[in-house]
DNA sequence: GAAATATATGACAGCGCTTTCAATATCGGA
DNA sequence: TCCGATATTGAAAGCGCTGTCATATATTTC
């Protein structure tokens, strides 16, 4: 448990020391202080020192707005996100705001709602408050846009392979999760498998599509489209999902949501009608939020690690923002087998 | 070096007109057209035409780095929350990213991680960022601090009463929610009900702990402290609760926890052991997550309306900046009844 | 030992915008 | 008709910092 750990901040306000202050102070001139600040050039040690001691005792911080206006830089970087309360996207934001904030950075988010317009206009909001980069998660916008976009500035975005100058993409495997988990649903036996789609024209949607078919084909069985039902990843179509798919009176013995959030509906609508998870329907989702460890019973999904895609994006913007090339790697996907998927009585 | 990027004139790409430019298209001078910008002074019509079609043309926006500067407003406020991805606080940022959205301002999440030394650095943070105001999503600052904090910017707090210049406090009714649960369980003929407390020191786990123990007494049931086991508001700690309790010995026919995840937990570590939500225990949560609609059974719960609670906070912030004293009203809790809870056999 | 080359520092001009302050123009009223 | 009051507007001084350029001193080289 935590102890309640009491801080007086404000009881000294860190008083509005400007650098001409500091300068004023340690008897350089301002330039000196920008210099030793940005290491920008070389300094004699005794003036570094000087500094040093009036900056610490005027407490002095520089300011991110006029530096942001001079410079050009003002150690900010968008986020571009498309809902900020996402179960699956927050974990994002926080790994990202943890890699940004060591290095110095604060992030700027923004959110998106899925709406390739409003994008756009995040997008703006964000050059016109002079952000050093832009993280863009898995957005509607298009390739191009977010070309011409890196033109600009450095971006990064998720859920794309994208390359381009000054643009450096992060894409997680959708198409070998999905068949990762269709398979370990065929491992178990089950042949009759249902699929609760993502929102459609969603590339990652997509190839969670694919994966499901190829391992579905691979094992010798036959594609049936009856047995795919769209979603929109969200719980309540994970439920209609499943009310259509008994309604068609498809047979089937397991169900793959493209995302967790569809399985907990989909599991919930199983229950409505009698059925149980996993006595006699095998579940398994895509994701691994984490309430998927704590539903009823524990889901069995595709892990996908978005704190640590959060810091492997902001780590790449960081690279990209001091002109590297970035050398990141995205984790493969990996099955976390739980409760809700059994092997076929 | 410096690499001046040269951005064409093309609809894509805006944000290269300056002020400057404009005055000079429309033939007036810059203070003019601040003026019409800000609204400071009255501009002859004529001017004032003249200046908007300059602006519509070069697709003027203004740079409000530049602005923060000059100004001393930077159109963002700070938002300083425990963790940006938790489940409860996400929907409040949403809440106050529309509504600061709509009014030009920008939010600038900042996560103090539930410590208050962190909490401090976010607002000294915040503060070199020249923010205009910040809203402090239920910290663990010292009342105190936040008064301080309160003599320099406008600062909306959430979860606790506060009064103070330059300061507003919205305060969910905690004590009244907790009682409303576990009177809905009493109503429903438990007299044995246990409750999960949430984080020891935390104002609302307090409230909620009074809530639950006032509605008890008052339904002239001794209170019995060995219903009462600790929780930390998160999923594990529901579980471990419910397994000290079964451990214990202590004889309960219902389970109110101090929030929803612990509620998941409960119900999970409920199943482990065999007992079903709610056939064998009635569960009652507090938060109203957006799971809690969907998980299995659909979680009893007291609706707290975050999204409304961030836009509530926005809201006042809002009215802070204009130097008016916000009107702003918390809804009363309320009883969503789900299928986690049940009369009593 | 003088010329050529470094090296450390300061002066200064902005970055794009706001905001006095002063100047000109307009309008009553006596 | 003339004076003061009232509107509009522009010039100019920054906001706090960076980056270029010039200066002054130190070091090297033949």
């Amino acid at each position: 448990m935590k102890i309640k750990t009491r801080v007086r901040a404000g009881a000294r306000i860190p008083q509005k020391a400007t650098l001409g202050m500091v300068a004023a102070a340690a008897g350089v001139s301002p330039s000196t202080v920008s210099r030793i600040l940005n290491g920008t050039a070389v300094v004699s040690p005794e003036k570094r020192a000087e500094v040093d001691k009036a900056i610490a005792e005027l407490g002095f911080i520089p300011n991110p707005v006029a530096r942001g206006l001079a410079g050009g830089r003002t150690l900010s970087v968008g986020v571009v996100t498309q809902s900020i309360d996402s179960p699956f996207y927050g974990g994002a934001l926080s790994g990202i705001e943890d890699v940004l904030g060591m290095a110095g950075y604060s992030p700027l988010f923004v959110s998106g709602h899925w709406d390739a317009a409003e994008e756009a206009r995040c997008i703006n909001v964000l050059r016109s408050r002079c952000v050093d980069g832009i993280i863009v998660l898995t957005g509607r916008l298009s390739d191009q846009a977010l070309r011409a976009c890196a033109k600009t500035l450095p971006v990064v975005v998720t859920g794309r392979n994208l390359k381009a100058p000054g643009l450096f993409s992060l894409n997680f495997d959708n198409f070998e999760g999905a068949r990762l988990a269709t398979q370990h649903l065929l491992d178990l036996g089950h042949q009759r498998i249902a699929f609760i789609t993502g929102e459609p024209g969603h590339p990652d949607a997509d190839e969670r599509l694919r994966g499901y078919r190829t391992a579905i084909e691979a094992a010798s069985i036959a594609f049936d489209p009856a047995l795919v039902v769209p979603g929109q990843y969200h719980e309540a179509s994970g439920m209609k999902a499943v009310e259509s798919l008994l309604h068609s009176g498809a047979s089937f013995t397991a169900i793959f949501a493209a995302n967790d959030q569809m399985a907990f509906g989909a599991a919930l609508a199983l229950d409505r009608h009698g059925l149980h998870v996993p006595v006699d329907v095998s579940l398994v989702g895509f994701d691994d939020l984490a309430a998927a460890a704590y539903s009823i019973p524990p889901l069995s999904t595709i892990h996908q690690p978005s704190v640590e895609l959060g810091r492997l994006a902001a780590s790449a913007m960081l690279q990209l923002l001091v002109g590297k090339k970035p050398t990141i790697v995205m984790p493969a996907p990996s099955l976390v087998a739980r409760s809700s998927s059994r092997a076929l009585a």
